[in-house]
DNA sequence: GTTTATGCAAAGCATTTGCATAACA
DNA sequence: TGTTATGCAAATGCTTTGCATAAAC
């Protein structure tokens, strides 16, 4: 990965958890505590599915609905970055900095970019009366 | 859009559907080439579950799984382009050309920027030992 | 007559929904 | 008590699969 980060440590045990859940305005939780533990656990992109199946696994049983409301949550209070990739499923990002994506097609891997690697240039003509909102760039790799 | 394209007329008869599933490699089957009038009747981008309304709707009666097959048959043999939006469904695109996207966040809809339009610097570091083998670019906008 | 394409119905998978229960302030 | 969170089970939507039939060469 390219150096980036928010400055938070890549894991957290419970209380420095609920810790930034509070700081997010999120009432923390056994739930949200243990989905946080998890997401932040392995600080990679995950896909909601694969979040419920670990959660399940895990001592903490939570259920589909409460893991799926709680990412979105987290999106909302600005915990989580959701992606765009076509999975078929949600895909949720650790990493709150703007960022690109390498995706290495071979294995369905998903790496960050820091946003100053890559260079892309908009013309305003483009754009027409709408408003730039975001960009995202994918480098699709192979090998 | 950007004034592209591969050349091809934007509206096929069932003629030069055949004609053009034929230069491909592909067997004209009735079902194809009803497909290929509804995809290129529309030049836009397309999901196949809606391709498969559509097609349902017409005259010519399709089956769920030869509008699939045959989507990734087209995809195979070049003559469409499959798109990675996360819309938890597999979208299509008549434009062969490799394009970037303009997506309105607001409506769902998709505009294709020529290549031209956007400049992107990749710096090889990024790559590491892989090789590019595409750059996607989506500009999203709101108003 | 063998290969290739199509159709049908069911299964699979991720997500969403409605409503009842539980936790919390 | 009233609000907020969770759980369960069923429904939804799109895609995929297996196998039988039909069409094409």
């Amino acid at each position: 990965m390219g150096g980036m980060g928010t400055g938070a440590d890549p894991i957290l045990n419970a209380d420095e958890a609920a810790s930034l859940l509070r700081a997010h305005g999120i009432t923390p939780t056994r739930q949200r505590v243990a989905i946080s533990t998890v997401l932040f656990a392995c600080r990679q992109h995950m896909a909601a599915s694969e979040l419920f199946r670990r959660a399940q696994a895990g001592d903490t049983s939570i259920s589909r609905s409460t893991v799926y409301n709680t990412l979105e949550l987290f999106v909302e209070k600005g915990l989580l970055q959701e992606l765009n990739f076509s999975d078929r499923s949600r895909i949720y990002d650790t990493n709150l900095a703007s960022h690109h994506h390498l995706y290495h097609v071979d294995s369905g891997k998903i790496e960050d970019l820091d946003i100053s690697q890559i260079k892309v240039k908009v013309p305003d003509e483009v754009l027409g009366n709408s408003s730039l909102v975001g960009v995202d760039v994918t480098l699709r790799v192979a090998g």
